[in-house]
DNA sequence: CCAACCAATGACACCGCTACCAAAAATTTT
DNA sequence: AAAATTTTTGGTAGCGGTGTCATTGGTTGG
């Protein structure tokens, strides 16, 4: 019904604005723009009038005019490491399904584990004025960390957690979580435990420190069984850095994986060479991915709640917006789940 | 260097403006504008002095604003039926990595499978102007299309193909994969073929309609050995309805499930059963995931290109932007992959 | 019956930037 | 050296909304 509009210009969107409307309904415009807003200050007679012009011109407000006449944007950046990954994909649907309903929309970027797209990222997201800021763990450039703190919106590190947060930090502690699963296996008589780990980003660099601490706390040498790849997590790749661990080292009875992924594959790997896990072999990983349990060996592994990480981390930042109170540090918690692979 | 902003009124942002720009360097507004967007048409001396005085200010341009006097947003809307499936993150993966080196942002949400979801993030979308939009599928609520098509942005429908867009279209035959893996497995000698399906969104539909067409020309009751659900697909679900279809019928010899957590989550079930895959019963799955060929036996299944898929779906976008040459349908493909599942 | 108040509506300026056009400066051509 | 052309810079208006304040009309109470 609203079709022919005239041929738009580069200047203008060629949509139709709030004046149309108001012209329409016979109204000012800003009455339009209350009866949008503010529903409840503008009289039923004119908002039925207002409602009925906005749906028979297909009228759609614009929220860059929005942003620039209110300095409200409704948009919350996301920065993460990696899209592919499992664990950011349920955070992100966490963020998601806690922003949207609140009407607010996600700009997403993915800085694959570089501190320099991560810089550039941020500047770039920045131009488009968000109400909010959810950035990866707590390890961003001087330079980035000094941009945002001076940019006085509200930010949530998400992941980590850290007594000293650019606003408000949401997430477990990975060398506790490291160390307590490491702690576990001793607990259940494990003696020579190994660690694998590949990508090493901060994170998993934590939670080695934490398996190192434990070890030392049992009088091991911290460093003798680990392995660690600066090279991506894959079935793969877990599968093949377990081979060269335990040729090296025969005496390994349990093996500690950074993330699921890993550990999974070497599981699979001890299905195919017939090595009994866990009567030869206990294996643990991290994450508690759908797969983990599913498999065979199910996969003792650390849960941490991604959504729920998620939802917190967005509500985190929507308590901030609303000036509601809010804490600095949200400490979601893991939880150890012993299964099959470590019996 | 740049903390002492006056308090931002309810009005302003409090951020450095152009102008401020402007003022320290000693030109007018517009020659910084240009400077920044067409720094070849500014002489080097001024170009100089205002890349200096950005730096110094820590200028951030403000992308509504821009939006508001160019009609350009750089935003490129996104939504998928799903965050959390890994079919979606690596679609993602690719369209981040085509869109964002070209200086486009992506908004991206969520509608969980629902029409109605999708119908309200299609609206709110749209109040930020995106220079494109990518969806999922082909099933669009016909208010929807008629809104997208009335609003003469690029659009592209991925996932799926069709030969009537509502702009340009990028992804592969569902039918023909189903089709074609069914096909495969009748090749292989199987006679009594099951399907097994969860969540049965469009695209899992016309694969069993692709399986029902194989059987049909092979002369098999097209309905008898088929098994759905609406409920989401895990790899419990895969477990759960392989163990009820072939206690229901035990002379099936081989299944297709409609994507690979169905079809893992049937070979852990069967491993744990002791059933023989694939002496006793082959399985073939669909997507190829990276656990596919990681589990034992490694799965059978149709492999589609879905990191290239997102990639062509931005590029698509960009050639239309840019007024490129574009064709208005691209044919990703699919390949099965013949694995020790099926042999 | 009029002052005091409140709810509903409108006028206007302005958010920060760029399209468009005009003017000035630098360069080339005649 | 003057004219013509090109390059570089600036002035102005306007993109489409909303904050702020003013105005209008109706209601209440003394």
């Amino acid at each position: 019904m609203e079709n022919s509009r005239s041929t738009p210009s580069r200047r203008s969107s060629g949509r139709v604005t709030l004046a149309e409307v108001a012209e329409r309904a016979g109204v000012s415009a800003i009455t339009v723009s209350r009866a949008l807003k503010h529903p409840d200050r503008v009289s039923n007679k004119l908002r039925a009038k207002i409602t009925l012009a906005v749906q028979e011109l297909g009228y759609i407000p614009n929220q860059a005019a929005r942003s620039l006449a209110s300095a409200e944007s409704k948009i919350i950046s996301v920065i993460f490491p990696s899209l592919s990954n499992a664990v950011f994909s349920d955070l992100l649907d966490g963020i998601h399904d806690s922003l949207v309903p609140a009407g607010y929309r996600i700009l997403l970027a993915n800085s694959h584990y570089s501190i320099t797209q991560e810089d550039e990222l941020v500047e770039t997201m920045l131009e488009q004025n968000p109400d909010g800021i959810i950035i990866t763990g707590i390890d961003q450039s001087p330079k980035t960390k000094k941009r945002l703190q001076n940019i006085n919106i509200p930010i949530v590190q998400v992941m980590e957690l850290t007594d000293n947060p650019l606003d408000m930090s949401v997430g477990i502690s990975h060398f506790d979580a490291g160390h307590a699963i490491t702690e576990h296996l001793f607990g259940k008589g494990y003696k020579k435990i190994g660690f694998i780990g590949a990508r090493m980003d901060e994170r998993a660099q934590r939670r080695m420190q934490g398996y190192r601490q434990s070890m030392i706390a049992h009088d091991q040498d911290p460093d003798r069984y680990i392995l660690t790849s600066l090279a991506n997590t894959s079935f793969q790749r877990g599968a093949d850095m377990m081979t060269e661990l335990i040729s090296k080292h025969n005496e390994i009875d349990a093996l500690f994986l950074s993330n699921d992924d890993l550990a999974a594959g070497a599981i699979f790997e001890c299905q195919r060479r017939g090595i009994q896990v866990p009567q030869q072999l206990a294996i643990a990983g991290f994450n508690d991915l759908e797969f983990s349990k599913a498999i065979n060996p199910a996969l003792t592994t650390v849960a941490i709640p991604r959504f729920e990480m998620g939802k917190q981390a967005a509500q985190c930042l929507l308590d901030r917006i609303e000036d509601k109170p809010f804490s600095k540090s949200v400490d979601v918690g893991f939880s150890i789940l012993d299964r099959e692979s470590t019996r």
